[in-house]
DNA sequence: TATGAAAGACCGCTCCC
DNA sequence: GGGAGCGGTCTTTCATA
């Protein structure tokens, strides 16, 4: 688990691997000129460092029929009510992420719903139930234009 | 490609795989008492449906040494510049997301850095160049509670 | 120490019930 | 939807530089 520094194949095989986590090693091996016993050290070796967490199927959201992405910043009466707030947001299954910023709002979050009615009512029936909660200001995700990851 | 509404197994068999991509479809039979085959023609159907999109594996930005993340707003002088904008953020490799957005921003962006210098640097020599962009708010998250994806 | 090659085990795919 | 055999992939081990 300690810090390892990844070199050039470490980094193409992490490219590939998140675009395709089932790339067989064997190809990686003939795309990158080593033999399939060296990607699979390479692999192993990122898997201890926590580098490589784990692996998973993407899943479309449109096909699901969640169609509405939004953000909203949510402000707090008091700080010390975050705790209770976020244990509350983890229990609509909308919210899908939380963050905890500095900047206009004290939580951020990203919802997403089937259309803009069922959005409605996750702000009004669920959302801003939510008695620690002040204001909130919603923004309705149009296009999505970049998603990505990190990759040094 | 079609729309299909998917059952409880489907369900349960796409929690499986979004928490590990790589669950033997006999493990999976085993859990849900059906057969290694069923399994294999319910994720069969999902992959026609557009539901499942592939696999990729789960990368640590925190190992690789992002430890910064944060939300911009961004307000352009004009929304026609928007397409340009989209663009000459594509190339900087701190943008993770960029969405397209009603409310107080035009476009709104996650971004991920190393370290809070390298934050400031992205933004001053990268995004503050863009001459589309009229200001930019900055959310920093210090905590990301709330993590995981939509299943209905 | 890291790489390359080959053998064995496992999994997923396909056919038939 | 359930069960069995084939093919492919991953994993492991050993030899090598």
């Amino acid at each position: 688990m300690e810090n390892y520094q990844i070199d050039n194949l470490d980094k193409s095989i992490l490219h590939a691997l998140m675009d395709n986590a089932r790339t067989p090693y064997a190809e990686l091996a003939k795309r990158f000129a080593v033999s399939a016993g060296t990607i699979h050290v390479r692999v192993e070796k990122m898997k201890q460092a926590g580098i490589i967490q784990g692996t998973k199927v993407t899943i479309s959201a449109k096909r699901l029929g969640y169609d509405v992405c939004c953000f909203i910043g949510v402000n707090l009466k008091h700080a010390r009510d975050y705790p209770s707030t976020i244990e509350q947001l983890q229990g609509f299954e909308e919210v899908v992420e939380a963050y905890y910023t500095t900047g206009n709002y004290s939580i951020f979050i990203k919802v997403m719903a089937r259309t803009i009615d069922h959005l409605q009512d996750v702000l009004i029936n669920k959302i801003q139930t939510i008695e620690a909660i002040q204001s909130t200001e919603t923004l309705i995700s149009l296009q999505n234009p970049i998603a990505r990851e990190v990759i040094p």
